[in-house]
DNA sequence: AACGGAATCAACCGCCGGTTG
DNA sequence: ACAACCGGCGGTTGATTCCGT
């Protein structure tokens, strides 16, 4: 189902992840975040491309994705927005919490469109929005941004938007102040500041600069996180958790949180079982290339107050200038060597013990 | 049991727009 | 103002699994 691993020509390593670079990624973004996908690889340790980790990352390993069959809500919903937009997924995903626009597109291709076209009515919904879709296309980018600008003041855009009203009470709801309730949602106070705290948290932990278009997408998708958590089969313990976890300092697993990877790493604590501290171990730990005792409290601050230090850039500069990134690559082949022998082990003794 | 086509889905590719220097 | 860089997006690919013959 998956390309088989294999190198191109750059040395960069392309084909199915393999259970320990998902460690290495998901490790290294929970301690230090992505805020340059292109450098990251090289940092974690990894002879990946950034493109290909940030999707890894984006698909997978980020918790709180959800895994598995589709619920009939989320068809629906599916549905209704393509129907709405067109093939905009990763629109569709904003407002399907969990959901990555890939495993929508796929969902798509795979399940829900010839069901479309079995329903006539559905169809011939779907060809108008079609011969159309190009122009809404343009349009919602134009409005997205319309709305954007609008949220300053007023809701005007939304009377003009081509998206549904529900898509854009939703934008409304989370570019503007009124707290008031929107749509139908009952919006308490608590879970407003809940959900604010934890959207600025998101967007601080990255360190990234709140640009634009950064600031429309990361709303939208914090609002329709909350949106969708009134009928979604994620708790709002398990959302909140969720943001409260990325902007948190400590990047350990948390209980409550739906670390749907545990699926994708089902082998990965097999190898744990089997080794006990396997990925503990210093050669592993290390694994990030970056230490344990790296003064790196000096700038948890950042994530508290959103002031913009970046701990992605400080890890750059400091190994960057001392050469450490030079000194880890050898390291790390080293530290892959070692690896590939445990693994070998491993299964060796799974096949001495099975037979 | 063997084969081949269909279905699935993780991952790649290339383009585009925004940002940065 | 401009070029280079980067991230995001949608389309496509291809390995694997499923299923019918």
């Amino acid at each position: 189902m998956v390309r088989g691993p294999f190198y191109d020509k750059n040395g960069l390593k392309k084909g199915a992840w393999t259970p320990e670079e998902d460690y290495k990624l998901k490790s290294f973004v929970q301690r230090y975040g992505h805020s340059n996908w292109c450098k990251l690889p090289k940092l974690a340790g990894l002879s990946r491309c950034g493109k290909s980790c940030r999707l890894r990352w984006e698909n997978y390993l980020q918790p709180g994705v959800k895994r598995g069959n589709f619920t009939k809500e989320e068809e629906d919903l599916i549905i209704k927005f393509h129907e709405e937009a067109g093939n905009k997924w990763s629109m569709i995903a904003r407002n399907l919490p969990g959901r990555a626009d890939n495993e929508i597109k796929n969902h798509w291709h795979t399940h829900l469109k010839k069901n479309v076209k079995q329903n006539p009515k559905t169809c011939e919904m779907k060809e108008q929005s079609e011969t159309s879709q190009l122009c809404k296309a343009k349009e919602n980018r134009e409005s997205e941004s319309e709305s954007l600008h609008a949220s300053d003041s007023s809701d005007q855009s939304l009377e003009s938007s081509p998206l549904s009203k529900e898509l854009s009470s939703t934008k409304l709801f989370s570019l503007s102040r009124d707290h008031s309730p929107v749509n139908g949602i009952n919006c308490t106070e608590d879970s407003l500041a809940s959900l604010e705290t934890s959207a600025n948290a998101f967007g601080n932990m990255h360190g990234r600069k709140y640009t634009k278009q950064r600031f429309e997408t990361e709303s939208l998708h914090a609002s329709a996180h909350y949106h969708i958590l009134e009928s979604s089969p994620l708790s709002p313990e398990v959302s909140s958790a969720k943001f409260s976890s990325l902007g948190s300092t400590d990047h350990s697993p948390k209980p409550g949180i739906n670390w749907i990877e545990e699926d994708s790493l089902a082998s990965f604590e097999t190898f744990e079982e089997a080794f006990g501290d396997f990925w503990t171990e210093p050669f592993v730990a290390g694994y990030t290339y970056i230490p344990d005792e790296f003064p790196i409290s000096q700038y948890i601050s950042y994530y508290d107050d959103g002031i913009g230090i970046d701990v992605f850039d400080q890890v750059m500069q400091i190994r960057e200038s001392d050469h450490a990134v030079k000194f880890c690559s050898c390291f790390n082949i080293l530290q892959e060597v070692v690896v590939m022998l445990r693994i070998c082990t491993f299964w060796a003794s799974l096949l001495n013990s099975t037979s």
